[in-house]
Formats: C-alpha cells, sequence, structure tokens
DNA sequence: TATGAATGAGCGTTCATTCAT
DNA sequence: CATGAATGAACGCTCATTCAT
C-alpha cells in the first residue's frame, strides 16, 4: 500500500485556502502561500485541485451552497389569523435569524473573503447570485404578506427588499468583524424592533401589538426598557448574508 | 504647471483606469489595459502614476473624498419643536437621500469597482473605513435623537445604526446596477417610509404622524396609497454608500 | 520615440533558437537557453514569438517552405528524343541537384534541426510530410519515364522512388555533417552514374550511352575512370534533401 | 533471481516504455504514461530501471544490439568465380535483405520511435552511430568488389554506400509506416534490380546476367517482365535500417 | 515487493517597470 | 514630454523521483 493519503492535507490546505483568500483575495494569493501555511509541498495543492481557481471556486461554492440551505428554509408564512399565531411566527423568524447569524459567525473566515471580493470579477457572480436569490426571496415574502393585509400598500417590495437585505447584510458584516461573539439574539430582537414598524399595515399593527416583543423577550443588551415601545411586527423575512 | 497635452493625457488614463479597474480589479488589471484603452504609450502612465497601485489609491481616495464630502453634510439635526419643523427636517433628509443616490449614479462604475473589492485586500480599508464612518454618523444622530425622546429607548444605536446604513449601502448597490436610471426620489421616499415607524418612540408618533408622507409626496412608483399608513419620522441618518 | 526595436534581437533570436533547437530538440530547449545564447532577456523572446513552439514552427516552417521552392523545380521532363536533348537533361538534372544540395550545405544548421526529430511528434508530420511530397515527385516522374519507353518495364515506381529519395536524403545528411565543405559536384555525379544505370530500359541504354558522363564530367573525386563504363541515362530525379 | 511478477512487470513497462517513447519521444513521455499503460504503479517503475533516462537507453541500445545482429551478417563475400557462384551470392544477399527487413517490421514500433529521433540530441549519437556503421560495412564491400573487379571504377565508395544505405534506410521507412505487411521478398528484388546494373563492371554484367532475375524471381509486384532487364550484380550490401 | 501520495526543482509565461531614443 | 522595446522578478503548474506504508 502507497504511503496512507494524509486526509489532513486535503483539510489543512481548505484551511489555508480560506484564510490566505480571505487575506489577498484570489489573483493576488499565491499558491506558495497556501503551501506554506498548509505545511505541505506544492506539489501537494494539486494533488486536490486542478488549479488555483478550482480550489477557489470549489471552497466559495461549497459555502455558498451551505449558506443557501442555512438561509432559505422557507419561513412557513403565517397563516393569517388569531394574534397567536402571529406571535408564533415571530418567534419562529426570531429563531431563524439566530440560527443564520449563528451559521455566519462559524464561517466568519470564509465570509470575510467573499465579502472582500476575494475572486474578483470573475467570481463575483457566486456572491452577487447568492444576494439576489436572497433578496428575492425577501421580496416575494413581502408581496405575499402585502397581499393578505399584513403589510402597508404603500411599499414597494423590491425597494424595501433591497432596504431589509442590505440591512441584514451589514449586520452580518459587523457580526464576522466582531472580536468576540456578540449577543446575536439581542441583535435579532433589535432587528424585527426596527422592522415590524416599518412594515406592518395599521389594522395590522393593532392586532399585532406586542408580538415582536414577546417574542424576541430576551433583548439582553437593549434592556427590554419599553413595553409599550414595540408594535407588532409580521414578518420582516430579512435573511441575508451575503457580501462583496 | 503641466501643459495641456499633459492634463489630457492624465484625465485620458484616470478615465481608463477607472473603468479597467472596474472591470477586473487590482491585481487582474494589466497597465497595458489602462493605456490602451487611454490611447497613450505605456510609459506615459509612469509620467503621470508612480505605480499601478498609486494610480489605484489616486481614484480611490479621491473618490471616497468626494462620496464624504456628499454624504457627510452635517444633517442639521431637527431642532425639537414644532411640528412644521419636524416635516421640514425630513424635507431636508429626503433631499439630501435624493442628492446622495444621485452623486452614486453619476459615479457608478468607481462605485462598482469598490463593492467589487477591487483592490483586494490591501485596499479594503478604504472602503471600510468609509462604511464605518457613515455607520458611527448615523449611529451617534440616533444617540442624539434618543437622547431628545424622539426615538424609542429600547433600539440598540450600535445594532440599529448598522442595520440602516447596511439598508441603504444595499439600495446605492441596486442603483449601480440598474441598467437605466431608476426614480431616485421614489425609492428615496421609501426609506423614510420603511424606518419612520420603526424608529420612532410611540409619543413622537403622534406629533410627527403625516410629516413622512408630505416630505416625500412624489413616491411615484408606490402610489401614495395609504395616507393613514406612514406615520412620522424623526430620523433615519442612514446614508451609506460603501461596498465591499 | 521608444527605443528602436533592435532588428538584430529578433535574427539573433531565430539564430540561437536555430542552435538549440538543433543541440536539444523542441521539448528540452529552454527558453532562457535560446535568450541567453541571443544575448537578450527572456521577456524579448516573448516580444517576438507567441510561443516556444511558435518560435519552433516559424523556424521550421519557413524553412520548409524554401526547401520545398528549392527542391521543386519541375524538371522539365526530357522532350523524348534525340541523344542531344538526353544530354542536356542530365546536364539540367545535374545542375539542379546541385543547387539543392548547396542549399542544403547553406542551411544546415536547420536541417540537423529537422533530421534530429527535433520538433517531436507533434511536428514530425512537417518533416515527414515533406519527404513524401518529395517521393511522390520522384515517383510520378519514374511512372511518366516508364510510361515513354525510357525505364525499365520491371521496376516497382512506389518502392524505386522511396530508395531513389532516400538515398539522396542520405547523401544529405553525409553533406551536412561534413566538418568542411565537399566536393558537391562529384557528389551529384556520382548519384547519376549509380543511378543511370538501374533505371534505364534496355533500349534507352544504347541511345543514351554516354549522356551520363558528359553530363558530369568534372566528377573530381571518383576521376572520371571509365569512360565506357557509365551509360546513358535518361532520369533519377531523385532529389530530395531529408526527413525528419 | 527475480520473481514472475517481477519478470511480468518488466517486460509490461518494456512494452509500454515502447509505445510512449515513441508516440512522445523521450522527454515528452512521462513516466506516469508508461506505468498507467503498463498497469503498474509509479513506484514500480523505479523498481526496474534507474530513471526514466536509463529505462530509454536500455531499450534503444538493447533494439540497436539486435537490430545490429541481425543485419551484420557478414555477407560472405562472393569468392569471385563461376557464373554459378555469383547466382548464389545474389540469392544469399535477397534472402539476407528479406531476413532484415522482416526483424524492422517486426520491430517497427521501436524503429519509429528511433526515427523520430526520439531521444532528443542526448541519444541521437546511438542511432547515428549504427546508421554510420551500416554504411562503413556498406562501404567496405563496394571496395572489396571494386577491388576484385565486379564494381566500376569510377564510383566514390564512399558517397556510393551513403546512397545504398539511405536507400535503404528510406525502404525501412515506408516498411514501418505501412499499415499492413508488404510483400517484402517483391521489395528487396526491387532493391537488387535498381543497384545491381549501376553497380556492376561493364565486364561483369557480362558474365552475371541474369544473376539477379534469377535470385529474386518471386518478384511479385512488378511481375518478372523483362528478363533480358537486369544485369547481374555483385553486390549491394545496403542493408541499414535507420537513422535519427 | 508494490503502491501512489508527497516532494520540490524547474520551466513557460506574464507583466510592472525602466530607459534609450 | 512621449514612446514602446527591453528587462527580469514572480508565479502557476508539471513531473521525475522518493518513501512511508
Amino acid at each position: 500500500m502507497p504511503r496512507l493519503a494524509d486526509r489532513r492535507a486535503r483539510i489543512e490546505l481548505l484551511r489555508a485556502a480560506e484564510v490566505i483568500f480571505t487575506e489577498r483575495g484570489l489573483t493576488a494569493a499565491r499558491v506558495e502561500d497556501i503551501t506554506e501555511r498548509a505545511g505541505v509541498s506544492k506539489g501537494a495543492f494539486y494533488l486536490h485541485f486542478q488549479s488555483k481557481d478550482d480550489c477557489f471556486k470549489q471552497i466559495v461554492e461549497t459555502f455558498v451552497a451551505r449558506l443557501a440551505g442555512c438561509v432559505e428554509p422557507p419561513p412557513m408564512l403565517m397563516e393569517e389569523g388569531e394574534k397567536g399565531s402571529l406571535n408564533e411566527y415571530f418567534k419562529r423568524v426570531h429563531a431563524h435569524d439566530i440560527e443564520v447569524l449563528e451559521f455566519c459567525w462559524q464561517n466568519r473566515a470564509l465570509l470575510k473573503m467573499m465579502q472582500a471580493g476575494g475572486g474578483g470579477a470573475p467570481y463575483a457572480y457566486l456572491i452577487d447570485e447568492f444576494a439576489q436569490r436572497v433578496e428575492r426571496q425577501v421580496e416575494s415574502t413581502i408581496r405575499y404578506a402585502t397581499d393578505i393585509g399584513l403589510y402597508r400598500r404603500d411599499l414597494d417590495p423590491s425597494v424595501i427588499a433591497a432596504l431589509i437585505s442590505g440591512a441584514f447584510d451589514r449586520l452580518v458584516r459587523k457580526l464576522i468583524d466582531a472580536p468576540s461573539r456578540p449577543d446575536i439574539p439581542a441583535w435579532c430582537a433589535q432587528v424585527l424592533q426596527l422592522f415590524a414598524q416599518g412594515l406592518l399595515a395599521p389594522e395590522a399593527r393593532a392586532v399585532a401589538d406586542r408580538a415582536v416583543t414577546e417574542a424576541a423577550p430576551h433583548s439582553a443588551r437593549q434592556a427590554a426598557v419599553d413595553p409599550p415601545a414595540s408594535g407588532s411586527r409580521g414578518e420582516r423575512r430579512r435573511s441575508r448574508a451575503k457580501p462583496t
């Protein structure tokens, strides 16, 4: 038998590549930087990847797929109705937001690379595509909520979707740039707080009142100060993670 | 003082460099691409710039400075008070937003490059710095508005600032990716509509009611449908343009 | 104006490339060997050639074309007939052979490279093609001469063409390997002497008698010994210069 | 003594190497190509050969030795004299030619490689050396035949030897490029036919008449047409198999 | 012995920068 | 000032060879 395939090599290479691509971008990253960091020879790189581009693509595509899987979970839209269900819905949204941010936190190195536009033009599409997919997702949710009378009718779903997903995007950036793990649930509560009011139709506001606050009560940081403050909320499918 | 020939060459080079850097990023852009496009010799490039990096830096720094100048204009914070002044304030904010977006539209090529992370890691700081400056600006505005009782107290200014500037950032991206000039005032109206409700304190909402809708009445796209929809608003100092 | 294009560079590169390719073959030759020898930088090589292969191809193709031009000259086939014309024909053939060998002598470096199979498989076709073209040329001449009764009918033109062109090929090799310029006319006379007898039909031999000896009288080396020896000849159009 | 597995591997490697070297030449052939084709591991290659060059050398030297053994067999020069012996001699010569061509046909793959200059300059000597050895052999035979009055005195043995061995060389090339086994005896008959006339001294021609035709009667292709055609022959020791 | 993963020297090519004109 | 030929450091990738298993 040949020398046992060093299973660590591939993993070390991927880890090193993530870091190097993150630090320098695709073009400026040198294969040798990666192999040096991985502690393997230059040749070993080509045992695992066809080319530098291939390595980059593998990393990014794999990650985008995972990220999409994490973000996408159709947020089981609210089944209109009783106050209780709205409350439940907010809870689910909040939980999902937390999940997404947790995932981003775990993968902050890669996200940084992608945000840094690491691949240059030829790979930017991967990132833009993802961002747009999320944006469209948000948009369709808004349309639905508007149709059932939950959201205000004077909102342009396409513009609002951009604003919401952009907001969430920035939150992710803030997250991955944080030196130490922030209070993610609190952040997510802020997201709910901010958008609930802006989105809900006047009628809904009355009904949904409190729902938001109840859904995200642990708002650690900003101390659930003002109980009367909130207002309901019906959605906010913010998601977003994308970068660049 | 250099001759005319000089200035022409320099300008052509800068224009060409913008395009090439935009298309390929700093590393992948070749000096020859730039000089070819500019219609000058390769040597001429070094008559005007110390190096490729220098050229890139000049372009980006100049632009960031201009952008900052455009965005910054002290937001003449509201001088608390009468309803009228709040209305006035919203009008000013709206006008300013439009100005910023117009500027971005004019310079969309450069913005694209910057968003694409064109310079790679070594220059990302330029962009991040700008983004952070805007974010801090928004944050301090929020703090002020909170202090004077205009904004809800249960908001974490740092998180909210991120969300707002991220939202605006994404709007700018949407703008510069648009194939043809969109209805910028309408977009800005949407921004006001969305955030006003979420930010204002319950007390203020009553007072400021309508102010938003009045401030941005031409909301072309989303047809100022729902009059009762809005609510006042006190701020939103979002701005932001940054990328990457 | 830019530095004057060093017209010598290209020429030096071609000369150096000839030598290096000759010494090592296409694959083993290093671009740096060539540029070093030419006294220019490695980069300069790519100012004149697209790639190493391109350089090789240029050299070989150019040369093959010139060689073909030199060899081809339709040998104005004999217009059957009187002894005199046959004599004339031999003279022309002899003169043409000399011309071809002279050309080969002038370009012996290149020929060596080609004979050495310098280009490896991917370029061998250039050489084989040339060899085959010449062989077919010889073959059709033989057929013609056989048809008009000049050559023996018991010869297989395809086999004989191979033998004759192979013989000439080897002569060329001997020539280009010679340390100093040999007596080319004498060599060519030998060619005539050898093949005339073997090719001519018995009838023609009587008629053509002497023609060969008269056509190439200066047979320096082998001292025109035996006048009665020879016999006429009607052909020998072998030519050929070499392949692979 | 190595085991069976050994021998099998070695043989497979040699067979594969022959093919690969033939197809690509020494430099361009990759060890992996060879081991893949042989169905063994890359490491196995170095169990049998010191290096790629060593493998190439072994193949070529072995083959050249075998080829030399096949070609060389002193052609038991004619023992001057009676007509009968001349006839016999031609028969032996013809038989030997056939043998050589048969050998070449069997080993056409290797011959192709060698002709293609497979080894590049560093190994061309192997081939050139062989060609020269054959040429010298032919030359000395010619001298001998000239001395005993069999051949014309006006031939330059060195030049004629080149022509004859070159002719035979080309015949071998034609042979090994043939898609299917040609009529080797017929080809050899052509060789005799062509050179007999050109080489024999006038005196000998009368004596030896017919000998050639009788020696190679099966001249299938060119149908032993012309009985009066030939003339005797005393030599032709051409052989030769190839060079670079 | 056989395997094939690992190594690293080596080479083709690119391109920022220089400089003779 | 302008030009573009020349330079050479740098980098992606290949592949002969080694060696742990």
